[in-house]
DNA sequence: ACGGGCCCTAAGCGCTTGCTCAGGTTCGGG
DNA sequence: CCCGAACCTGAGCAAGCGCTTAGGGCCCGT
């Protein structure tokens, strides 16, 4: 019964994109952008790691930047979602401040290769699009801030500096996808753990 | 009598760089690759902000690629220089660490610019420049894991997972040059006082 | 049997890219 | 007064870019 069950929506990693074409266009599409950022993509290598024609990608998706933003949209959403579950699920502020760094850096490095697309390619969207992801990663903002605003109410924390303390958790975080790297010799389950541990560290009263 | 004086290399950011002309077009070029990154940006759009013709680029570098490497290599060069003066300011093992933390994050912060060009475009480097560039980084690395490691041994620190915790502190610096605004409300004076607090939380033995 | 919608491709359009090159300007020394 | 070196420009080349278009197979209901 752990806040994190099968509905992470991650078993399934891009199940909702609905035509198989338009699904493997976006996979591909995911690793072409995460190995050699958007702009030096071109929609010919995207289209040939999907086995299709470059005019097949047209089909299914107006331009590049919309395949940007779909992937982009979706993995925000996910990302929100696992940070969410786990400040909904109960117990002490310590100990959903530790689930939540826990499943939301595990998911930044199991999915390291769809987190560096979403977390570094932000700014390759458009304006509207952009503004769009902003507003999920200000609600990722105010659910950690949320939880630690309240260990320091219950005095199980001592944060002197509560929305720094909240962007450094958040920064520390998201940075894992860019250096994560699945040859190493860590597991995401072994980085939530140690992080985990870190952040407690860093808002704990001293006793 | 800081660890970072007036040495800090960094009182006249570009001056070693010598053709005045090639440093106009070096400062240009930062200003775009950080604002745009580094494959958006036209070698037109770098002549331009220098004020020169798009040819006159090649007077001064071979490619837009040694541009970069100029770029990065003098960025690495001054942020381990800033590092490693830290390291070896004297002092307890939590004193330098809190003083390589502040000093690092400071220049992240101060010149975000070229930081942000130096830290996430290292993947547009060719193979034998990014192989320089990484042997750099690893330097960074081990300064910061060998004060760790002192600190715990002078049972100064309690951490676990060195390599780990190494990893995560430098994470936490380098990341400041994604997110810091220099129009936002925190200045990177305070910015670095605030980390290099998280930081010693993150290491200090329980009492 | 067949017509229409859905996917897909071959070819290519218009444009921009990184980069080149012949020629012009500036300037100190003889 | 002229020369050569240092520096820069206008014009442009080949290649590659995002994207479009005309059309061909395939599968469905009827």
């Amino acid at each position: 019964m752990s806040t994190a069950e099968e509905t992470d929506g991650d078993s399934a990693p891009w199940a909702e994109v609905t035509p198989e074409a338009a699904r493997r266009l976006l996979v591909a599409a995911v690793d072409a952008f995460a190995e050699r950022g958007y702009h030096a993509t071109t929609t010919r290598d995207i289209a040939g790691r999907a086995g299709m024609s470059p005019a097949a990608l047209y089909i299914h998706y107006r331009t590049k930047e919309e395949l940007l933003h779909r992937i982009s949209r979706i993995g925000h959403d996910r990302a929100l979602f696992v940070l969410e579950a786990a400040a909904d699920g109960g117990g002490t502020a310590a100990e959903r401040l530790a689930e939540a760094v826990r499943s939301f850096v595990r998911w930044h490095a199991e999915r390291h290769t769809t987190a560096r697309v979403v977390q570094y390619e932000l700014d390759a969207l458009g304006e509207e699009h952009r503004a769009e992801i902003v507003e999920l990663r200000r609600r990722s903002d105010a659910v950690v801030r949320r939880i630690i605003g309240e260990g320091v109410r219950a005095g199980e924390f001592d944060v002197p500096d509560v929305p720094g303390t909240t962007l450094a958790v958040l920064s520390l975080c998201i940075d894992v996808a860019r250096w994560f790297n699945a040859q190493g010799s860590r597991t995401p389950d072994e980085v939530g753990e140690l992080y985990a541990d870190l952040v407690l560290r860093m808002v704990a009263a001293k006793r």
